[in-house]
Parts: C-alpha cells; structure tokens; sequence
DNA sequence: CATCATGATTAGAT
DNA sequence: ATCTAATCATGATG
C-alpha cells in the first residue's frame, strides 16, 4: 500500500488564499467538496448516503493532501470564520444519516457462504483449524501420506504436492490481505481523527468506517477462498480422473504381491503390517494392495488353472528363499507347497492335484483376521472344496501364515 | 478395432 | 471395517 504516497493531487493551489485567509478558497478542491456536501442537503436520503460513500473518500484523498504539504488549506479552514458554521451544518446533516448508516451496520454479514468455503477449506486441509490447541495433530495427520485410509486415490503424491502449493498461495494471499487491510485501517482512522477538527467525526462513526473497511476486505478475502476452493475441486477433479485411469503396476510391485500371494496361497489375506510391507516393497499404496489381493484371490479362485504357470513360478520363487530363512513348525512338516512345485502345486490338468494342494494346505492354514474358516467357507476360497481337510482345530500349530 | 489383462469401484454381506 | 463378486474403464496386444 502506497497510500501515504503523493496522492491525486488536484490543480496546485494558487497561493491566493494565503494571501487573504478569510476569504473563501474559491475554486479549491476542498470548496468543490463541500460544495457537494451542502448539495446533499437538498437530496434524499439514499442519495445523500451514496453521495457521502463517494465524498468521504474523496475528503480522505484531500485531508491526504492536506497533510502532505498543502497545510495551509487546513490552516485556512480551521480559520475560517464561518468554519463553526459549517461545523453545525455538517453535523445536522450527519444527525440525519447517522441513522440510516446504523441501519446499513446491522446488514450486515449472512455468511453461509463464507462459512461453507470455510469449511470446505477446512476440510481440504487448506485453511488451518481456528487456534490451536489439536491443530498439531490435524497438521501432522495431513502430513503423514498414510494418514487418511478415506483418501485412498488421493494419496497420489502429485496431489499433495500441488495441494500444499496452493495452501501456501492461500496463506501468503491471506497474510497479504490481512496485513493490507490492517495498515488500510490504521491509516483511515488516523485521518478520521484529524478530520474530526473540521468536521464532526464520533468514535461510533469510525468504527463504522472500520467495520466498512474490514467487510470490503472480508469479501476480498471471500473471493481469494472461493478461487482457491476452485482450485482445490480442479485438481481434485483431475486427480480423482486420474484415480480411475488404471497403471499397470511395476514389475516389482506385481512380484512382491505374487510371491506373498503363492506363499500364503491357503489363507492370502495379508494382516495389516503385511500389506504396509508390500506396499512399501512394491512402492504402492496400502489400499492398492488391497485392492490387488482382493482381485487376485477371486481371479484365481474363478479361474485356477489360468494362474497354474504363475504359481509354480512364484513358488519356486518362495521355495527358494524359504530353504534359506526356514521357520520351525510346518514348513517342513507340509513341504508340499513349495516341494510339489515339480509337478505343480495347483490344479495342473485335473482336480485331483487342486483337491491335493488344497488339503495340504488347508491344514496349514489358520483363519484370516477373526473370520478365518468361516469366511473361506462362506466365501469359498479353497475350504469350500476341502471337505476332509479340516484341520484338527488347533491354531496353535497353525504358525507359517501367521507369522507373516 | 476386438480382445484380454488388470487396477479401481461398487453393492451387499458379514 | 474387510471381504466377495460384479462391473467399469483403461492399457496392452494382435
């Protein structure tokens, strides 16, 4: 704000009336206004409201000027002899608007508006929550990547990095408008009070100005939120597009989950900690994983002997490095996963050998996450075609998936 | 362009 | 909340 700076100033003033200092600055600005000012005695008063909106900055303009070196205007009108005059008529005239003018403060703010842009900031993660107090661990929470599972698509770190550009655009934009909007402030008080020698300025009357100021600012600052919400949807919108069209997976990601997957073939429902394991080896998201798991399973399931090279490649695999971090318990005592990969662990050309797999591994197996059994039952994965391998119901014996 | 493979989404069940 | 099953939508391939 170059406010102080070298205002419009009108016409340079002649010196006359330094000369004659009673007489009537003919044809100064500051005539030109009051001029103006005693029209609008003449006018309603709406008009005289609207007129007054444009007088009082222009009188803010002149009182600028004033103090910026024309001072013997100012001299000359506190001088004047029929300053106490105009006083009293200026005062009649604010008495009549005064009124109206409260009527305009108690308009003011139905903000629903500004509070859903709020909120929907508040909710992007944009705008901080009021004060602190949780907000270290809001901050952190939207720090972490992870942090949100509802996200899930918006994790992608493109998005995150173009969300903070524009939080941090929003901030510095805000901090701008607040810091402007202060020194505004500031500055208009400070000339409503030195007005107030020439004319009848009261405290309500500037803190009406102030509040002018501020609701001018407010609906700045709305237009700042509303465009960075816009912003916010934009890319959102690209990002959400962007979630639904597919990537293939790296080859690395898409080994990792097969080799989880062939290796815990009887009861492939990663824990948690697994599936942050393999999101974190294979470079995916966790909700990836998952998505993979789930697709996999009742691919497989639906169609085991498309996936019969796959597996025996990937228990191959997984034979390979079990011999060289071998657990104690049934690995060894059911080697038929990994060993069988000679002939195929999994349904080669007839469902014998699936029967077989199953059973060998159905009495590996323990239940997944708390459904266990009953989920395979229901959902059918292998138990719905192992009707003798029911285990001995001991799940104490059960350790190699659980281990994982 | 047709077809298959595959990641993502959805509804519904538990 | 997680799972299954169905479905969508796109990438890859021929």
């Amino acid at each position: 704000m170059d406010a102080p700076q070298r205002p419009p100033r009108p016409a340079p003033p002649p010196p006359a009336p330094r000369r004659s200092p009673t007489g009537p600055p003919p044809g100064s600005s500051t005539g030109d206004v009051l001029q103006q000012i005693m029209a609008i005695t003449d006018q309603s008063l709406d008009e005289a409201q609207a007129r007054l909106a444009v007088l009082i900055p222009a009188l803010c303009i002149i009182q600028l000027g004033i103090s910026h070196g024309v001072l013997y205007t100012k001299h000359a009108l506190n001088c004047h002899r029929m300053k106490p005059a105009l006083f009293s008529v200026l005062c009649e005239i604010k008495e009549k608007t005064v009124s109206s003018i409260r009527g305009i403060q108690e308009e003011g703010p139905p903000d629903a508006q500004l509070l859903r842009l709020d909120n929907m900031l508040l909710a992007e993660g944009v705008s901080r929550p009021k004060k602190q107090g949780r907000g270290a661990a809001a901050a952190a929470s939207a720090a972490a990547p992870g942090g949100r599972p509802s996200d899930r698509g918006l994790e992608h770190s493109g998005y995150r990095a173009k969300l903070s550009q524009i939080r941090q655009l929003y901030h510095s934009e805000l901090e701008k408008y607040e810091q402007a909007c202060r020194e505004f402030t500031r500055h208009v008080t400070s000339l409503l009070q030195e007005q107030s020698r020439v004319r009848p300025v009261s405290p309500m009357e500037i803190a009406h100005m102030v509040g002018v100021i501020h609701s001018k600012f407010n609906s700045i600052q709305m237009q700042l939120k509303q465009s960075t919400c816009e912003a916010v949807m934009t890319l959102r919108a690209r990002f959400l597009d962007a979630r639904r069209k597919r990537q293939n997976f790296s080859k690395q990601a898409t080994e990792v989950l097969n080799e989880y997957f062939y290796s815990h073939l009887s009861n492939p429902y990663p824990s948690e900690e697994a599936k942050e394991e393999l999101a974190r080896r294979g470079g995916i998201s966790v909700s990836q994983v998952s998505n993979w798991f789930g697709n996999k399973r009742i691919r497989y399931k639906k169609n085991m002997r498309k996936f019969q090279e796959e597996a025996t490649i990937y228990t191959a695999k997984t034979a390979v490095d079990a011999t060289e971090v071998r657990g104690p318990g049934c690995q060894a005592s059911c080697p038929s996963i990994s060993h069988s990969s000679s002939s195929g662990p999994f349904p080669l050309t007839g469902p014998r050998d699936a029967l077989v797999h199953l059973q060998t591994l159905a009495c590996l197996q323990p239940t997944p996450r708390g459904g266990g059994l009953l989920a395979q039952a229901r959902g059918g994965w292998p138990g719905k075609q192992m009707p003798t391998a029911s285990p001995t119901g001991n799940p104490s014996s059960i350790t190699s998936d659980a281990s994982n």
